[in-house]
DNA sequence: CCCTGATTCGC
DNA sequence: GCGAATCAGG
């Protein structure tokens, strides 16, 4: 489609009236947006009122053209960090304490378990308390969930508790 | 992701 | 001159 005198006419008229490119363009029909903005920058009438041109762009280096089609390198997978969600909620009970308290962020010691356990804006917000490798943060079973928070189901058999208790034992830094 | 206009440059 | 590709924002 070729910008005849009444093409052109047309998109001045749209253009003043405040049309976007892409509807001019659609109005128009046979050409694309590109077209219509190429057309109206080649005329002279851009500027209007610009909804977005805050600062002058410095201009683009060099852009190669898709004729010469030239396959770039793939850039590298990015790996997933997949870090496992913080639990928000447990499903055991807090472990009584000898004192017969549960343990609260002023009774919880290194050997104890670090689970949370309710809402921490509560005061009945406690910790699960129970024994815990004190270089550890969770007890045995806190360590699965919190480690392995999308096990689908459990394996038996003494391979994979050797496994669970491996993966429930590791030492992570935060 | 949708949209906007702006710019470059092979054709 | 044309406009696709691309950019820089909203």
């Amino acid at each position: 489609m070729a910008w005849t005198d009444e093409r052109v006419e047309e998109l001045k008229k749209l253009w003043s009236e405040g049309l976007s490119a892409s509807q001019i363009a659609k109005q128009l029909g046979g050409v694309t947006r590109n077209a219509v903005i190429g057309k109206v920058h080649r005329l002279g009438l851009s500027g209007r009122a610009t909804p977005s041109r805050p600062a002058r762009r410095p201009a683009k280096p060099s852009r190669p053209r898709t004729t010469t089609a030239s396959i770039e390198p793939v850039r590298a997978a990015r790996p997933a960090p997949s870090v496992p969600a913080a639990p928000l909620t447990a499903p055991m009970e807090p472990a009584v304490l000898p004192s017969g308290e549960f343990a609260t962020v002023l009774t919880l010691k290194d050997s104890m378990c670090k689970w949370p356990i309710g809402d921490p804006s509560q005061s009945s917000f406690r910790f699960c308390g129970r024994k815990a490798d004190p270089s550890a943060a969770y007890c045995d079973a806190h360590a699965n969930m919190a480690y392995q928070p999308s096990q689908k189901r459990r394996r038996t058999g003494e391979a994979a508790a050797a496994l669970n208790s491996i993966t429930a034992t590791r030492r992570y830094n935060f």
